[in-house]
DNA sequence: TTCTCTGCAAACGCTTTGCACGGAT
DNA sequence: ATCCGTGCAAAGCGTTTGCAGAGAA
């Protein structure tokens, strides 16, 4: 929890009890949740935990920079923990979204074509190998 | 007029005349459109044409794999007729979509961490050269 | 008739907004 | 008193669904 905080402070959020649980949930779950995933789970713990603040916090730490948005899928936000760059999977049977190890230092740019770049995202989409292993 | 016909046809859709017109609003129109902005354009020339026509229509057209949707952003979808892969670059601050002329073959791949691979993504947000010139 | 293309209107689902309460300084 | 984190409820907005009318085969 020390070392939660601390990241918090760092960023200069102030380090309220449910930003830290939300801050944790996704550090200890890289499953790349949904809002309604963070909520479903925190609820237990946290019974008057609303939406609302789920949103609020995960808006605060975009914008500071500490979790990133993915936009592998049109209808629903899922959320990632900064750290290294990765690629994603999306099953489009089971609808789970996997890391991806791989390098993608060829993407590197600080410019292509004169536009400026700021964020790479790289993913694929198919059919993952528990849903290949269950179609045998 | 001819050869939108034989695209269709091809796939076994059968081409009317609001389908001919979509078809051909994204062929000519390579700007990534929104739902919204191919209904707003082709209302001018077709008054009666309905949002849902058009949304049945692309989604016609993504089964059958004329286009693709685009997920760069969350909010609304956006299609792109399918041509060779290619990346995707979005501005953060005007909101355009650029198509990137990269080479993409490395991600020719079949088969990922044991992952079936069907689709590949790649896209870069930042700042466009136009709004990077009206900076300055 | 039968099939399917079309379109209005309502429903839906995720997200945002408005506003008020409550705790901390 | 002021600031700000929180949360309920309502609104917003893109998309989907239900259903009925129109048109072609």
């Amino acid at each position: 929890m020390k070392e939660l905080k601390k990241i918090l402070e760092e960023k200069k959020i102030f380090p309220s009890f449910h930003r830290l649980k939300i801050l944790e949930y996704l550090i200890k779950n890289r499953t790349h949740p949904t809002v309604e995933e963070i909520h479903r789970h925190l609820s237990r713990e946290i019974t008057t935990l609303s939406k609302t603040t789920v949103y609020n916090t995960l808006k605060l730490f975009m914008d500071k920079g500490i979790v990133t948005e993915l936009t592998v899928e049109g209808t629903e936000s899922r959320y990632d923990i900064n750290t290294k760059p990765h690629a994603h999977f999306k099953c489009l049977k089971c609808g789970k979204v996997y890391d991806l190890d791989m390098d993608l230092s060829i993407f590197n740019l600080k410019e292509i074509e004169g536009h400026r770049i700021m964020e790479c995202h790289v993913y694929f989409r198919g059919i993952c190998r528990e849903c290949l292993e269950e179609g045998k």
